[in-house]
DNA sequence: GCCGTACCGTAACGTACGGTACGGTGAGGA
DNA sequence: TCCTCACCGTACCGTACGTTACGGTACGGC
């Protein structure tokens, strides 16, 4: 019987973790070239166990998807005492964390495989990965926005179209470009320049 | 005598633009998965003209990116009386364009199936579509930004960081949405408001 | 007329890879 | 000791598809 990897209440065992593990690095370096075969001879198991536990070639890749989203942490934003300073902090730290990830080579291969079989695809590996991703990130850091604005410190609309707007002034086309396989080097130097230059431009638009 | 795809003066014949045509249509369709022998059957050709033209599926695709990209004419913005209200409409239209652009079809086909052969990729595709897409837009609006600056209506540092945070401000998560598959429909209307409100964000920061 | 060129349509080849089958091995349990 | 079970390793099957080969047609030049 083939594990059901599409509940959300999928716990893989150690072996199994040890498998996606292989498997998510043979995917960082081959991208969607990664073959079944492949997988099990880095991860020292048979196919046949492969196709047992996650069913087929999708269910592998949705599985390693969600073994990732499974071990990177929210950046978890709560400002205690809330004031433009401690707001600009948490709304800056929320920043460098996203930046970080999302230029990190796990993020790119994932969203590069997500991407390749979005239009033609049934397991819906793009919409787990907006939903782990994108969403996800929109989901922690509204309700900071919001304290903010409920503070009086920040004025707008809809929290959603104010993260969006700083999700935009942070990544603006780096992930682009480094999906398209542009050779762009973000060091932690740069990606704290980015993040504060974005919380700068944020507060400048939204801040009261 | 395989044609050199890869020179810039590359000019396909009537037939060979008809056979591209088709094959793009396909690449919308079915994305990556688009086969060669689909390819000669929906144009009408024989696989063994495609090869003689194209030297190979790589070169298949590389010839419809740089087809694509030929016939598409980038936004040109001139304002002819430079003041606050014209460059206002100049940035504007030139977003209108953009994001009209990047949520079409055939742009999230071409830059998905790009960034599906990025990584492991010999012919550059995305290179190709970075050229042809983000960098090309960054020289269409980077005189717009620097009159700008000259007459004193705008100011920043370098015209390619303000450019990337227009960028920014006008696509937000749209196409890395777009790419996900994620079914997000940008009418007229709603980029009309996206380029207004990305002109004024921006204005508002860059504006002196 | 004859040749060369360019092309179409189709058949065929080779291979990579998803998926399956099967024998072998080691652990635990009666 | 024997059975069962989970798993490894590997050989195997079927198919899709990139690539090549080849026969046939139209046409322009001599």
């Amino acid at each position: 019987m083939t594990l059901n990897i599409a509940s959300s209440d999928f716990l893989p065992t150690r072996r199994q973790g040890e498998v996606l593990d292989a498997a998510l690095q043979l995917l960082v370096e081959d991208g969607d070239r990664l073959t079944m075969s492949a997988v099990a001879r880095e991860a020292s198991c048979s196919k046949e166990t492969l196709y047992k536990w996650f069913g087929d070639r999708e269910g592998l890749l949705t599985a390693i998807v969600k073994w990732q989203a499974s071990k990177v942490g929210m950046p978890r934003v709560e400002p205690d005492k809330l004031n433009a300073q401690s707001l600009r902090k948490s709304i800056e730290s929320f920043g460098r964390n996203l930046l970080s990830v999302l230029s990190g080579d796990i993020s790119v291969a994932l969203n590069r495989v997500a991407i390749s079989h979005a239009g033609t695809d049934r397991s819906g590996l793009g919409r787990i990965v907006l939903e782990n991703g994108r969403f996800a990130m929109g989901q922690r850091l509204k309700p900071v926005l919001e304290a903010g604005r409920d503070a009086g410190l920040l004025g707008f609309e809809d929290a959603e179209g104010a993260f969006c707007t700083f999700f935009g002034l942070l990544v603006r086309d780096t992930q682009i470009r480094l999906l398209l396989g542009d050779d762009l080097v973000l060091g932690k130097q740069a990606i704290e320049r980015e993040a504060a230059r974005a919380t700068e431009q944020f507060i400048s638009l939204y801040g009261t």
